[in-house]
DNA sequence: TCGTGATGTCATGAG
DNA sequence: CGCTCATGACATCAC
């Protein structure tokens, strides 16, 4: 019975083990991470535990069990018995006794593949060796990658939680600033008005002078708001009143006259451009 | 007792 | 073709 057989006796359903929501849940947990700083204390710490594993020539399950392996052929591990059943790291420890591997099983795993391959062709391991030193070897190097590929899944979504939040920083900003530029809007257009008004009864014009100066007048002008009849100028001329004339006061804006043709971009209910302008729904 | 995070392991695909 | 690595999925353990 091999460390491989104990494990898949544990959860010998594997294949029909139904695949539950677990990058999901593994999101959810993970997701809400604002309140970190750039710095991720987290990756840093795992980063400092896996160089100073790495220093020490110990995996960083064996760094952060500090149980290590290095003895398993030296004899002085002789509580392995006591180690709760199913533990693969007595577990293997049991069989490397068991083999009598003549080599610590750490010292194997961190070969490099060439001095591996060598070793293997020097030394003649039996078959139980062989199965043995490949099984530790395999499962080592995974746990090694695993830990890597959670590093980065992590590191990953602590980036977009990140930008996540610059984006929101921007946006309330970008908007802050369209409110500040519309109430500049408002104003403007009560000083133009007012001065428009004081234009045109200093100068005393006459109704037909007022007629032509409104057939020239541009629908975004305040001056043609003073027309008694600027709606059926306006209309004669084939010129729509823009409605945010009818809720400024004002006939609208050069750019909005644009739009004025298209109220796609603006509150189908109300057509109020003061409303969209907060950007925020309902 | 249940939920959750951490970790190890297996299976599998890609390089 | 065999090996290594990355990653999803699952099991297990500790808190």
């Amino acid at each position: 019975m091999s460390i491989q057989d104990l494990d898949a006796g544990s959860s010998s359903d594997t294949g029909s083990r139904t695949k539950q929501n677990a990058p999901i849940d593994w999101f959810k947990i993970h997701v809400n991470l604002s309140s970190t700083n750039t710095s991720c204390p987290f990756l840093q710490d795992l980063d400092q535990r896996t160089s100073s594993w790495k220093g020490t020539g110990l995996s960083e399950c064996e760094g952060a069990s500090q149980s290590g392996l290095s003895s398993l052929n030296s004899g002085e591990d002789g509580d392995s018995e006591t180690e709760p059943e199913g533990d693969s790291e007595s577990y293997t420890r049991e069989r490397a006794r068991q083999v009598q591997l003549p080599y610590s099983v750490d010292w194997i795993v961190d070969l490099s593949r060439n001095d591996f391959q060598q070793l293997l062709k020097q030394q003649n391991f039996t078959r139980e060796q062989l199965d043995l030193v490949h099984d530790m070897r395999r499962r080592s190097k995974n746990r090694l990658a695993a830990q890597r590929c959670r590093k980065r899944k992590l590191d990953c979504i602590y980036n977009l939680q990140c930008e996540i939040n610059k984006l929101k920083t921007e946006r309330e900003k970008l908007m802050m600033e369209k409110s500040q530029l519309n109430q500049q809007k408002v104003k403007t257009c009560h000083s133009v008005s007012a001065l428009c008004q004081r234009v045109c009864s200093e100068a005393n014009l006459q109704p037909e002078q007022l007629q032509v100066l409104a057939k020239y007048t541009s629908p975004d002008c305040p001056l043609s708001s003073f027309f008694p009849n600027i709606d059926s100028l306006l209309s004669h001329c084939g010129v729509p009143l823009h409605p945010e004339a009818v809720f400024s006061g004002y006939p609208a804006g050069p750019a909005d006259y644009d739009r004025a043709s298209s109220t796609s971009d603006r509150d189908a209910v109300t057509g109020d451009p003061q409303h969209s302008a907060t950007g925020e729904a309902p």
